[in-house]
DNA sequence: TCGAATTTGTGCGTATGTATC
DNA sequence: GGATACATACGCACAAATTCG
């Protein structure tokens, strides 16, 4: 069983860029070029070039012709807490300035219902009230991160921390904010996953559609859940790090 | 601007899909009839189906038909350290145990030498001599996990415990063997990115290509490295879990 | 500014091979 | 063995984006 013509010519050009024969941002050969190299139709060139561009090696522009791609370098979001975090708001802020970077966000707030799974991590009934908060949180004002998150209005209501983005907390983090309404945040948990972007991610983040996305389901949680939070990160972009004390 | 006719085909079955008209374990209707459905050619048809066996929705069987993806059950895998631990052994064991699964594993350890991440890992020096192991986490006897350890040699070398799955500790963890001669582990981290499966990954856990895995570099550390780990997840099969406290 | 050439994206018809039932 | 269905491949066509003279 021999291999398909694609596949030896997808093989060809990710040899080549692994190895950096091919560096990010060069051209490739054109799809008639490559057809033409290995004595095939131009049909299986473009199966060639369309299995790279999913698995991100490549990046195609219409008219244009198709690239290497650039891969930002990997930066690390330590998801730990233990410095004294010295007031300094949400863990993506703290992780900005310990790298040097300008790591701000924008945010839109809005009263929503609790779905069933964010019912399930709030400890809420379905449907019950919630404060939704969507985030987009930008490093040097490229968006590089979102995320949405809910807080029990049962908790928040009447408070002056009901906006997680308005008034005398505005940009403090949840801990200290729920601590200013006699709510002690004790711990989070976060559950890890991954998947292929969605569309609207793509365009918001600004990534190629076919990108891997890590997805945090962040809880803040004192003697009950205070706030859940679904965090999307590209891969390509940060890596998670946890510290887990032994014994 | 109108939609792609492969797109609209594609988003059709996505959503009979998400929304149960069509089950896991169901045949969707061949390419042939989609096409015939949709009032476009074959060929289209064809990328519509081939882009939901990439996204993971469907799977083809040559000659027999194309059937909507049985999902396991996604688990989860606890990362922090609840302590006690009862001589559990590894993570990935009292895991299992905690779920009442059977959890066991294979394994194959050789004497290598470090390579550049893994001596920078290590705090060692690239090419200083490593116990390598390879592992192979199964689940009610199936392959679920791969993971490949690291130790330096500098520190097991001619003690009972240089071969981690042999000899009276075997079985019994990193962290129990490591204390056996007389190295505390007081930390492990964990950084946390994902990609898409490997070829040889693929088969080894009898999962999809073009499905996506969790990778985890995990890193005991006592007074100094002492042991790191490449654990590689199916997304689809585990989801991580960690516990940080706050404060 | 215009237009021609190039390149990608998409679509169609057809053909051959192979796996499954 | 025959019918069906998927996998791969070829050749052709056209629209839209881009590049360049």
């Amino acid at each position: 069983m021999t291999q398909p013509a694609y596949l030896r010519i997808a093989d060809n050009l990710r040899q080549r860029i692994v190895k950096g024969t091919l560096a990010p941002g060069d051209r490739v050969p054109s799809r008639h070029e490559l057809a033409r190299e290995h004595g095939v139709s131009d049909r299986v060139a473009v199966e060639a070039v369309r299995l790279l561009v999913a698995e991100g090696y490549l990046e195609s522009r219409s008219g244009s012709g198709t690239y290497v791609r650039q891969r930002p370098k990997v930066k690390r979001l330590t998801r730990s807490w233990y410095r004294g975090q010295a007031g300094a708001g949400s863990p993506f802020r703290a992780d900005m300035e310990s790298q040097g970077r300008a790591g701000t966000w924008r945010s839109i707030s809005e009263t929503s219902t609790a779905s069933s799974s964010v019912a399930e991590r709030l400890g809420v009934a379905e449907g019950d009230p919630v404060m939704e908060t969507r985030y987009t949180f930008l490093a040097d004002d490229r968006p590089v991160m979102l995320s949405t998150s809910w807080e029990p209005l049962e908790i928040t209501r009447d408070t002056p921390v009901m906006l997680p983005e308005e008034g005398p907390y505005a940009g403090a983090g949840v801990v200290a904010r729920m601590r200013a309404i006699g709510q002690d945040v004790a711990l989070a948990t976060e559950v890890v996953s991954a998947r292929g972007i969605l569309a609207d991610e793509a365009e918001r983040l600004g990534e190629p559609v076919g990108s891997i996305v890590t997805v945090i389901q962040r809880t803040y949680l004192g003697e009950r859940p205070l706030e859940t939070a679904e965090i999307v990160v590209p891969v390509e972009r940060y890596e998670l790090v946890y510290a887990i004390p032994v014994d």
